[in-house]
RNA sequence: GCGCUCGUAGCUCAGUGGAUAGAGCAACCGCCUUCUAAGCGGUCAGUCGGACGUUCGAAUCGUCUCGAGCGCGCCA
């Protein structure tokens, strides 16, 4: 691509100072298609005014049409630099030989990583929380993958403990309820109406007299794929769906707490063992196994984290919600007391939605009902919007998700500017047939290879250049955007650029005719298109939502 | 009280130390006999919560401060 180019013409001109620098794309049309800030970075370690390097620098560099067209020094230092016509060219055709490769990094060049994300109990339905950690995840691991990495998703299931012991019971209770027999219903329970639809579903897959333990295990199994079915609605697959169970079954969190206990960093007191996180800069120490011999969620989460690490991962993201960020230290601080490295946990906290509907904010709560779950939110806006919605904020912010907006099928909706830019590349297209029978498709295929083909773009007039350049700019920043997202951890970046790509295609298309009597302008612009089509299509494809052909 | 996250236009948000802080929505004014008007152009809109500091340069980094959300269970 031209940047590596343009690269390659500064470092020659920088001779023995060549240091590692950036092409940024300036805000500014005046200050050329890309531009850096080399000068000044060298002026401190060189003692001299940055604006003298640039002009060194400059003097150095050879105009030429094919590489670079315009080079200037602007104000503290920087020096701008205009891209030649034939460089843009090639780098047009270099998208259309790398296809659907276009902007993702080689498969499983990089590091190996373990994304876990969603993980919720296996008690009831996903509310719109969830919904958030599951989108942000799965193009998390998108991103990731097209980035170079070689990622696994994974569901941990909190299938163990006292959520589930209470799962089980309120199970119990509505079944016998259901028997006609008189129930005392705890308050602690889980909600009947949660629970119905489930708790009927095993019974009539369990047979009849079932035991209180069948029936828990079998509401459970049915909630879990219930769960798993949602998600897959949605474009959300997992690689592994780990038990906790498991982790007791394998008797591995035992021997995880004889690892803490040998660390010297626990301590037994009121019958209980603690580990002693304070040392390690939490707010308190944490119970491990608590008075009555059970182990807690965190010494299970503890074996957890060190199964993961054992599995050969170079790195482990989890996506947590955010009310759980106070377990970030203790859960670090236990596995460097047994010897592992902490630091190739992350964590990335997602933070709180809250719902706007009817205008009004309102908070969820599970006391009052007040929950919203991905289920109904997800049948109103669909899997592009839901998706779409979800992921265009970083994880740090806090969300509203607008109800009313989602479930809008207009143009107030971002998700369909982008679908809609794709929808009219796909549309020209199917117009050549009617239009320019004559224009062979196929030869046009093989010539978006060659750089030639794409030489007439530029010759036009000023208002079509912009446009022009504007576009095909954009669409070559495409790889980089996917290389700074996923070092951001940000797959909203993502929506981002391709409502801006959105925009200067949809511009173009205002400015530049593709289809006229011009047959080199005609092709070379179909191939713009294609490539255009082709970038929205790979970008889309990160963010889980569909590219459609038409709408 | 301590800890984590956030604070940018009326609203929703971009902006990994760079040049005059940008989009969308809302409001107002224009553009369809021509490839999809789910589109394009224009107007209006800002003490980047505040203070001090680091730097050639700060919305971005540091310290303090104000405000909001969350957390500080032998729940997960």
């Amino acid at each position: 691509m031209y940047k590596e180019k343009i690269k390659e013409e500064i470092n020659k001109a920088l001779n023995e100072n060549t240091k590692a620098f950036a092409l940024e794309r300036p805000k500014t049309k005046d200050h050329g298609d890309v531009a850096t800030n080399i000068a000044m970075i060298l002026s401190k370690e060189l003692k001299k005014n940055p604006l003298d390097i640039a002009n060194e620098i400059v003097g150095k560099i050879k105009l030429d049409e094919r590489l670079i067209s315009k080079i200037e020094v602007a104000k503290p230092g920087f020096i701008n630099i205009t891209v030649g016509n034939d460089l843009l060219s090639e780098s047009i055709s270099e998208v259309h030989k790398l296809g659907d490769l276009f902007g993702f990094d080689k498969p499983k060049s990089k590091e190996k990583i373990l994304l876990e994300y969603v993980s919720a109990n296996p008690t009831g339905d996903l509310h719109i929380g969830h919904g958030r950690q599951a989108v942000i995840g799965s193009c998390l691991a998108n991103l990731f993958e097209a980035a170079g990495y070689d990622v696994k998703r994974e569901f941990y299931v909190n299938d163990y403990g006292e959520q589930i012991s209470k799962l089980s019971e309120s199970t119990w209770a509505l079944y016998e309820k259901l028997q006609g027999k008189e129930v005392e219903w705890k308050e602690d329970y889980y909600p009947e109406e949660l629970l119905i639809s489930y708790v009927k579903e095993a019974i009539s897959s369990n047979g009849s007299n079932p035991s209180k333990e069948s029936l828990g295990q079998k509401v459970k199994e049915t909630i879990l794929k219930a769960q798993r079915n949602l998600l897959a609605s949605f474009n959300v697959v997992f690689d592994e769906w780990f038990s906790e169970t498991s982790l007791h079954k394998s008797n591995a969190a035992k021997e995880t707490l004889e690892k803490l206990k040998k660390s010297g960093f626990t301590y037994e007191k009121e019958g209980a063992l603690w580990f002693k996180a304070e040392e390690f800069g939490d707010v308190r120490d944490r119970v491990l196994v608590r008075a009555d011999g059970r182990p807690t969620y965190i010494a299970a989460d503890i074996a957890y984290h060190e199964n993961k690490l054992n599995r050969g991962f170079d790195q482990l993201i989890n996506l947590w919600g955010a009310d759980h960020h106070g377990q970030e230290v203790g859960l670090k601080g236990a596995l460097k007391s047994i010897g592992l490295d902490e630091k190739k946990l992350e964590l990335i906290f997602v933070q709180m939605v809250s719902l706007k509907k009817d205008g009004q904010e309102v908070k969820m709560s599970k006391r009052t009902g007040m929950v919203v779950t991905v289920a109904e939110v997800l049948e109103e806006v669909g899997s592009d919007a839901f998706r779409y919605f979800l992921i265009e904020s970083h994880p740090n912010n806090r969300m509203v998700f607008d109800i009313d907006l989602a479930k809008k099928q207009d143009k107030d909706n971002p998700v369909y500017y982008i679908q809609y830019a794709h929808a009219r590349c796909c549309s020209i297209f199917r117009q050549i047939k009617e239009q320019l029978p004559n224009l062979n498709i196929d030869d046009l295929e093989k010539n978006l290879s060659s750089k030639e083909t794409f030489l007439s773009l530029f010759k036009v007039e000023e208002a079509e250049l912009k446009a022009t350049k504007n576009l095909i700019l954009k669409i070559l920043d495409f790889p980089d955007e996917v290389s700074t997202a996923a070092i951001l951890r940000s797959p909203s970046k993502i929506a981002n650029y391709l409502k801006e790509l959105a925009a200067d295609f949809h511009q173009f298309y205002t400015v530049c005719r593709v289809i006229s009597k011009d047959e080199s302008l005609t092709k070379a612009r179909l191939g713009l298109i294609k490539a255009t089509k082709i970038t929205i299509a790979n970008g889309l494809k990160i963010l889980g939502v569909s590219a459609p052909e038409s709408m």
